[in-house]
DNA sequence: TGCTTATATGCCTTGACAAGCATATGCCGT
DNA sequence: ACGGCATATGCTTGTCAAGGCATATAAGCA
């Protein structure tokens, strides 16, 4: 399995980190949350206590579990770079309309469909 | 392939993203940096294409390829409230070790930004 | 026109992993 | 000690994607 990305690459285990964000919980009720089948849930903690994403502590005959911080900051560390990238642009083209003063009161982007207005893309060879 | 996780989750595309951060590169540029067979970046920049990561125009016989934010700010949107969950973790800690007067003074005094104290990572239990 | 460079695509094999099912382990109450 | 609940693990199967190879498309050049 190796990488922390690989391991959140399954929804299933996706969905089961977003709900110990609310509090620590049991195998049960992640099972009833989530409607899974409990050894598949028990497989996927297994996947991410190994991983470090979370740690469980015995209560009688149930586990709970809840989560640990490191491997998403590693995750969120990766993804560092690229936000200074984006922001970067995103503060570009807020110059460019600026300075065409575009008329047009455009939201900042929501929907997925939106896109960069037409520029004729700087086929320069600044390379 | 679905979702963005999936398609980060392959190293060779992590790789590829990371080199397009400094700039637009080609098709062959990406080749001899990476080491990496020509045909599995093309296949790789196919994928990461499709998804939105990256767009490429046309240089002559060359493809030249550049980043695309959006895929990524959508894992950075998952991750955000984890970032909240930690950061309230790391609070709570440092509250907790100011309680008991530790003496290791912290020698980073920006009291302003609130950091994380740099302690020995607890491997408690570790099996 | 042919030759070469740059990139894309199709096929095939192989390996990894999720899901399902059965079963094992372990703790509880009585 | 027994039966039942909670959780873990082993095995098998199907799916799907990465990697390798050959080949296709397409633009530049002589």
């Amino acid at each position: 399995m190796e990488s922390v990305f690989e391991i959140i690459a399954e929804p299933s285990r996706r969905a089961i980190l977003s709900l110990l964000l609310s509090s620590q919980q049991s195998v049960g009720e992640i099972e009833r949350r989530l409607r899974m089948p409990q050894t598949a849930v028990s497989k996927h903690l297994r996947v991410l206590r190994d991983a470090g994403f979370v740690e469980s502590t015995v209560d009688a005959q149930r586990r709970l579990y809840r989560l640990k911080p490191e491997p998403l900051q590693e995750v969120d560390a990766w993804l560092a770079p690229f936000r200074r990238f984006w922001s970067a642009h995103l503060d570009a083209l807020e110059r460019h309309l600026d300075r065409m003063e575009l008329s047009t009161q455009t939201k900042t982007t929501t929907s997925k469909k939106r896109r960069a207005p037409n520029r004729a893309p700087d086929k320069g060879k600044t390379k």
